[in-house]
DNA sequence: TCCTTACTTGACACGATGTCAATTGACACA
DNA sequence: TGTGTCAATTGACATCGTGTCAAGTAAGGA
């Protein structure tokens, strides 16, 4: 196994991502961290300021692991709207369970640390660009539906492809992972989509 | 006993209510609640074992105000499913902002006071029913798309109606309560309705 | 008058975060 | 061989919020 080589600060983020994916989301105390890498839990000062700032170098963590945003990047493969769409959520929903335990994290503390649900916000920001890209080019090619404005469509995907409704339909509802991501396409062509005819 | 002030323990539910309502979620303490009533935090607990039963007996006291649950039973005046659907989303539409500050405290404690969850969960499950039942009145009237069973489309609109999702339409995207209830209904037509030709 | 009930006062325990001073151990360089 | 530096340790302590406890007080009823 890969052991001491590693720096003291990445097997910090290491733990603190492997805890936060199998345990419950915001009861990751420090103490658990610091006793997973092997250190005191005072040593975790030593490298991050406070447990919020240990969260969002997580986060950073887990995008320099695997490729971040720029999967979220709409395809140049796309050809049309409602390929894009598909593809977007596809990304996304391939993104969602590697993000999930630090997601829940960071929601928890959104109250109590403002760096922290900065944090998130800059994420959901990012998704939504993607979101908004998505239903631009439907409405590029006139399959966006005449119901919603682009705005108001990007509002409404944005929210459907949210952190606890993947939570509540794949933990509450036992939607598998590939059930989540059919769905989700087909509820967004029946959203977006106009009727052709 | 006596008949004329409020017992206190009913001056203690109005205070709580209050503060969740006005105030951030979670961030309302036994002492600000005290503060509010005009008691010491201390003698809560002679009222309240803890504060996740003071917050489950503050849902029950919204009930109490607002008749609760009764308001989410499909109405008798409603002839198809549709009609159903539409009165359904417009009775939770215009209830969640009257649970929203004690929805959103229940839901930060999810993780540490199970008492407080099931109380949480209660809920969505009763509202569920209300899904379900709209669900299964389109069902019967031949009018519920194929794309969906009963229960996947129950589980979407579910989740659709979650207090999380009215929490990011009208908090982050400035939707006002009217739009919320609008699109709702606009939204569980596109997704639910077979195209009728 | 005595009793009960509701509430107060003041202290304390616990768990979690965050801070601090003093110390240890290793490695480098000279 | 010594000197300095850096990372981490040890142990104590502050702060906050929840929850507990013992003793005292004020009001009303029998």
């Amino acid at each position: 196994m890969s052991s001491g080589a590693k720096p003291t600060r990445e097997k910090i983020l290491a733990a603190s991502l492997e805890l936060l994916e199998s345990g419950q989301g915001n009861s990751v105390r420090m103490s658990d961290i610091a006793a997973k890498v092997g250190i005191t839990r005072q040593a975790l000062y030593l490298h991050f300021r406070t447990r919020g700032d240990l969260l969002v170098a997580t986060t950073h963590y887990v995008d320099e692991l695997h490729g971040g945003d720029e999967r979220l990047i709409p395809s140049r493969t796309a050809k049309t709207g409602i390929e894009r769409l598909d593809v977007f959520i596809g990304a996304w929903a391939g993104f969602l369970p590697e993000i999930y335990g630090i997601g829940k994290a960071l929601l928890a503390m959104r109250d109590t640390d403002p760096e922290a649900a900065a944090a998130w916000d800059k994420r959901m920001q990012d998704m939504r660009e993607g979101c908004e890209a998505a239903i631009l080019a439907l409405s590029r090619d006139k399959t966006l539906t005449a119901d919603y404005s682009p705005e108001q469509a990007t509002d409404i995907l944005w929210t459907l492809l949210s952190l606890r409704n993947w939570e509540q339909l794949t933990v509450e509802c036992g939607w598998s992972r590939a059930d989540y991501a059919d769905r989700m396409r087909s509820m967004a062509r029946r959203l977006f989509v106009a009727e052709a005819h």
